[in-house]
Parts: C-alpha cells; structure tokens; sequence
DNA sequence: CATGGATGTAAGTATGTACTTACTTGCAAA
DNA sequence: TTTGCAAGTAAGTACATACTTACATCCATG
C-alpha cells in the first residue's frame, strides 16, 4: 500500500502510535479518533501514549507535521517530452491522492481551525506538489514549449484541480466514473503548447 | 449573504435550528456541533430541540437533505456564446462555493461515513452543478459546437474542477492567490471549441 | 547481580455530551 | 374562561473521553 507517512524511526513505538492516530484520524476525524482506540490499533496502552505524548493533540500534531509527500521523487526534469511528462507527473499524483483521500478530507476542515498545521506537509502534499508543478511549468515557459501568457499557477490549478476535484467528491460519494488522464493532459496541453503544431 | 440552505418555513423554530445546526457543523463537524450550542445559537431551549428532532442525528440529518442549490437558475440556455455562458456559470458556481466552503469541506468526510446524506442536496451542490452542466455541455455537442470525442463528464470536471479545488484548498489553507475565471474559461474552450476558430 | 527506563495493569478523576423527566409559563383558539 | 399546545426551567441519568496516579513487570546495560 502506498501510504502518504513514512516516518524516519520504523517500528518504535512513537512511530506505530502515530500512524495509528493518523489512520484514525482518516477514518473518523479528529474528535472521532479517541486516544483509547489509537493506543488500542497501535497495539499498546492506553498510558504509553500519554506518556510518549503527553496528550492527543501532540500527537496528531507531531503526526500530521512528520508528513511528507513523495512528490518531487516523480518529478520531471523538463525532458521536452510535455505529454509523457504531464501523464507519468498526473498519475503519480492520483496515486497519492487516492491513497489519502481519507486523511486530506479530514484535514481539510482541521486546517481553517489549526493554521499550525499547515506548514510543512501542510495540504496533505498538495501545496508542495503545486510548487514542484509550477516550477516545472515555469521552466517550460522558459524554454518557449509553453505559452506564458497564462501565470504557471493558474496553469498547475488547470492541470491538477480537476485531479484533486475528482479524488475528493467522488470518493466521498463512492462512485468511480470514468476519467481518462491521457485525454485530461492532452485537453491541458492543448492551447499551451508551442513549437509542437 | 448569499447561502446555499434556504428552507421553506422561513423562521419556525425547527428552521432556526437546522440553521444552526448547520452553521455549527461547518464551524465545527459533526461532532463538535454540540446540541447544547445549536439551542443557544437557535435562541430556544436544549429541551426544545429534542421536542422537535428526537435527536441530533435527526436534526442535523433533516437539515443537511434540505439543502437545495439554486445552481440550475443560471443554468444557460445555450445561447451559443459559449465564452460569456460559462463565464457566468461558473463565476456562479465559484460564489457558491466560497459562501459554502465551510460547510463543504466538513460534509465531505460525512458522506463517505453517511450514505444517507447522499442524496438530493448531496455533496452540497456539486452533482447537481456537474449533472446541469453535463446537460448543457450534450447540446452543445449535439449543436456541434463542441468537439465531440471527450466525454461530457470529462470535460465538466475540467471546467468544474479546478474552480472547486481552488476553493476548498486554498479556503482551508486561508491563502487566496489570484484566478482569472475568464482566462480558466478561455484555456477551458481552447482546443474544444468548433466551428469558432 | 543490580539499576534504570520503558512498558503494562488497575483504578480513579473531572468534564462534557446526548438525552430524559417533571413541573411551570405564555398564548391562541374553542 | 377554559383547553391545549409549544416553549421554558431545573435537575438528573448514563456514558464516553482525556488524562492521572500508583504499583508491578520486563529487559538490556553497567
């Protein structure tokens, strides 16, 4: 399973308290995790976890700070290839928002009340993976294959919004209508690229 | 204000309650929408909610199935301008949006965990956007105005799409970069525009 | 062997929450 | 005026939750 959280200590015991918390958190919100059940699927008691923590929000905290998207690990170096690019970028994307689509739609909300959670892994990887996007673009713009007219962020927005869009609203509403990344990225390039027609 | 819960029975007591109801559950979720506060933010007794709902689960569920977005009243025509149809469509859709943010972002995880509140009002709006705009974008297809080889689906999450990440991503994050609608909507017929060019 | 540190068990505290019961008050229609 | 309905007040119940305290156990290191 391709998990958003790969904490840096394995198997100690902070770490399986805090993925379980995380877990948690995906599944019934921050209220909704109670520190008996994240201390229970850890499989320790209830005691470790406040001593290791001190309290609850501590360790969501520490958790949700310790994320850290594998964004950038997939993103291109401007091979000049846009459509192959684009698609291997946009699929790895998907990849991790599936993945998480439990743990961003309950940190969503957490969000607008704790801005302390928005540094760092902040959007559960989104701003981090708009910024590797909006660098690439902008390179591309550099080197005359993309238009530039259009701000690389509205751009990014263009390619990645429909993405996020799909993950979040139909994997609430539980359905899977089709959507062909293929033609999504060609749709995108269609317009913006140059030299290429 | 422009809100998306308009019930008919303007200021009966049950509908200051589910009003509340609401405004708690976006401020604060499911759970931390606590019946004591919706009484006192409703003006009337914590007895009386229970008079009236049974249950906060009932409230909040009655509520939330009332919901009813006025999306379909900007719904176009096809006029054939494709360019100011969407333009004030989605400039529609985005008000909507951000006057709904709250109560959005705290909805979605509810609804993968509370099928019941699927239905109708659903995603607050969203599928009945999309499935008004899926309608429109057919006869414009049909009309041949539109290039026919995406699906209309396809083509309502790309308009659609970024316009909802933006909110709900960047409302949580509480940073507002700038969007051109009107060049989103230019990007968005480029290449999938007929007969125009 | 002895010490220390991390863990477990058991019990308890304080607080908050959904929901109830019993009784009272105001008000509008018969 | 009387009846009845919707609301309020006050108090309480049952339960869950975050967090604490006290004491026992394991186990690796010195």
């Amino acid at each position: 399973m391709y998990l958003l959280a790969n904490f840096d200590e394995a198997d100690s015991t902070r770490a399986t308290l805090m993925r379980s918390g995380l877990e948690l958190l995906a599944e019934k919100g921050y209220k909704g995790a109670t520190t008996r059940e994240i201390a229970a699927r850890a499989g320790v008691s209830e005691v470790t976890l406040f001593r290791q923590f001190g309290s609850k929000e501590a360790l969501l905290q520490e958790a949700v700070q310790k994320l850290h998207p594998p964004v950038e690990q997939v993103l291109p170096q401007s091979t000049r290839n846009l459509e192959a690019d684009l698609l291997r970028l946009t699929k790895h994307y998907v990849q991790m928002l599936e993945a998480n689509q439990g743990l961003l739609v309950r940190l969503l909300p957490e969000l607008a009340r704790h801005p302390e959670l928005r540094g760092a892994a902040g959007p559960a990887g989104f701003n981090r993976a708009i910024s590797s996007v909006l660098e690439y673009l902008t390179d591309l713009q550099k080197a005359g294959l993309l238009r530039s007219d259009e701000s690389p962020f509205q751009a990014a927005v263009a390619l990645l919004g429909p993405l996020f869009a799909r993950a979040l609203l139909f994997g609430a509403m539980g359905i899977h209508p089709p959507f062909d990344l293929q033609a999504h990225v060609r749709g995108f390039l269609e317009g913006r690229q140059r030299g290429q027609r």
